[in-house]
DNA sequence: AGGGAGGTGTTGACATGTCAACACCTGGTC
DNA sequence: GACCAGGTGTTGACATGTCAACACCTCCCT
């Protein structure tokens, strides 16, 4: 054929990244119709939520796989807006979930479900939906043991 | 177990996010330190590259799924740089890939295929990355029809 | 010709993320 | 105790992305 074309590899990564941005966005839409969080605002209270309202802000980070600053400046704004409150702690800092920060993701984990189901799980089918769950736990096996 | 967790869709959008995010560090740890482009540049140049160096920028957009504001103020920025040129065209504007941009891109696809290789493919083994090449495709083949 | 309607791109204000430098704490080591 | 090393978080300057409003085409319809 006439294209050479990329390497195998770096074709299968920009098919990746076409394909998670465009499950991002359709996600993305619903959510901030919904409820009105940002993407990234939603995902720390998830992760907040899900380990019982309290984690060190060292422990989102690695959690979610981003960089202090980052989730410094989220923290920030987010504490401004009563959604959690930050308490110094032995070694770091604790982030606790408050009563508006539940409720918010109380009222918008159903949502986040809702969408997930049909733009992701629906488009996969069972045997799709179970082989990538495989692949992407593959792919993060190895980083557990940092 | 004790912990109720998220929707299987939820945890499973999760996971793959949590696993692209790991992947796009790695390569673009690798790239910043091998050509300095950021990620979306490169993607940009790569993209321009594939197609011969020229291409209607509305086209851009949709290749990388990306939003027309986006586009304008990274390729204004680029322009600057003169990586590339645009001109005004029938119905948009047309952008035309210069020396100094294909210099650059040409420079660094191999090392980007080096990155995406060692980070991706080889981690996953020939059977996964069928897998997740065909998943992909799939989820995006709903999309060709706009 | 006149006059929408839809598609394409730009602009400026603002939100968000990144980088490098710093401050702080804890734990070893002398 | 005094020191340094590593880990954690913050800050401010800057780069980048997002949003809403706008300008400009082209096509189509009457």
């Amino acid at each position: 054929m006439s294209t050479p074309g990329p390497a195998e590899s770096t074709e299968l990564w920009l098919l990746w990244k076409r394909a998670h941005e465009l499950v991002r966005a359709a996600v993305v839409a619903d959510m901030t119709t919904a409820s009105g969080l940002s993407e990234a605002e939603l995902s720390v209270l998830v992760c907040l939520h899900e380990s019982g309202g309290v984690l060190r802000q060292n422990a989102i980070a690695a959690a979610l796989g981003w960089d202090r600053t980052r989730l410094s400046h989220l923290l920030t704004r987010m504490e401004k807006r009563d959604y959690l409150v930050r308490a110094k702690v032995a070694n770091g800092v604790e982030v606790t979930l408050r009563p508006a920060g539940r409720r918010t993701v109380e009222a918008s984990v159903p949502s986040l479900n809702d969408s997930t189901r049909r733009h992701l799980l629906d488009r996969l089918g069972p045997d799709d939906a179970k082989a990538l769950r495989d692949i992407v736990e593959r792919l993060l096996s190895g980083e557990d043991g940092r």
